[in-house]
DNA sequence: GTCTATATAGGGATAGAC
DNA sequence: GTCTATCCCTATATAGAC
């Protein structure tokens, strides 16, 4: 909690992709930790590693982030931000197969547009757990804690409960798989037969 | 490579649910030490936390087991030992969408049933990438490994490989989920859903 | 903004007593 | 079969020079 650096305060005014410029140091340091944590994990990327690939020393990362944590807190944060405009729509109060069909659509475009961030928490549940457990500040409203509130309301049916939960495991293991046997697959189409897939388990009729 | 130990040579021979008699140290270890894994990830638990909990100290596991990957080694065993029957009928030359059904059916009903160690590898993939990679010994015949064979076959159209792997996404996903927002359904009626989920992913026309 | 040097802690693992 | 004591290494993090 000592470091304050450039753009440490602006989480969300950073864009993923400049259009000519050069990355800053931070937004490198964020790539390289993207990349090294999805390979080996959040626990198994040291510091060290993540400051040889960039060509400076280990202490120069503590510059711009106060801790190893506050690198995958960040990383974090920007899944949040790809997140919020499905938040909205999902409710426990008024779900329906229908309306999970339409959530998943716009849910399978964000994991397809942000794949590697994606990856990056579905392999490291792990260390984000321990992250929610610590830094439970701010109004966490997360996407996946607002499923889990889907899937447990007792106002739904049963089976369009399940269906939902299978539905969301189609996608996303879809979405997983989607980099690596499905490589030469084009990215919208992989998009269009996911979403059909998940049409397919909420349908009424199945 | 030092400890030799009494159950150390049969993985297989000790069952994880004796009758009455109380199970042996080295089984003991691995109860906890799935327990742990799971909650708080593998590189974030020690020894010391296993030992703690057992009652003796950390350096009397070295006895039981050559290092800490060992246990996680002994664990995966287990798991591949429940996924033994399914191998053989997965082969990538003939598959199709009846026949995945049929799999996925053997491998829901597996997956229910050893839920603890399933979820334990789903939430420790970077571990167990680490593993695979530094022991490739023996014919690591692994059902993921087969399933990414068939779901990169080109031998199978494209829509169907994508539909298996949502089907192998959902049907995960909800076993995931089970014992968690589902908690409160038995499990033979969560096994029914799952699998008829699965077939409606599968059916030809959908 | 990046460095060197260092503090401090905890991890996995070994040797050998009991 | 479990213990104590210890070794060695690597990690995160800090202090302060440049």
């Amino acid at each position: 909690m000592t470091a304050k650096a450039p753009g440490a305060g602006s989480p969300a005014g950073s864009r993923p992709e400049e259009p000519s410029e050069q990355k800053s140091t931070r937004e490198r340091i964020l790539d390289i930790a993207l990349e090294l944590f999805t390979e080996q994990g959040y626990d198994k990327t040291s510091l060290r590693q993540i400051a040889a690939r960039l060509g400076f020393s280990k202490a120069a990362i503590y510059y711009h982030f106060a801790s190893k944590e506050d690198i995958l807190m960040e990383l974090h944060l920007r899944l949040h931000e790809f997140g919020r405009g499905i938040l909205a729509n999902i409710d426990a109060g008024k779900m329906s197969l229908g309306l999970a069909a339409e959530i998943l659509d716009q849910l399978v475009e964000q994991m397809m547009g942000h794949r590697a961030l994606f990856v990056l928490f579905q392999r490291n549940q792990a260390a984000l757990d321990e992250l929610h457990r610590e830094r439970h500040d701010g109004a966490h409203e997360d996407v996946e804690i607002l499923f889990r509130r889907v899937l447990s309301s007792q106002q739904i049916p049963l089976r369009d409960r399940v269906r939902i939960a299978c539905a969301l495991g189609a996608v996303m293991g879809g979405v997983l798989f989607s980099g690596d046997v499905f490589s030469d697959v084009p990215a919208e189409d992989m998009r269009g037969m996911l979403q059909d897939a998940a049409r397919a388990l909420l349908a009424p009729e199945g």
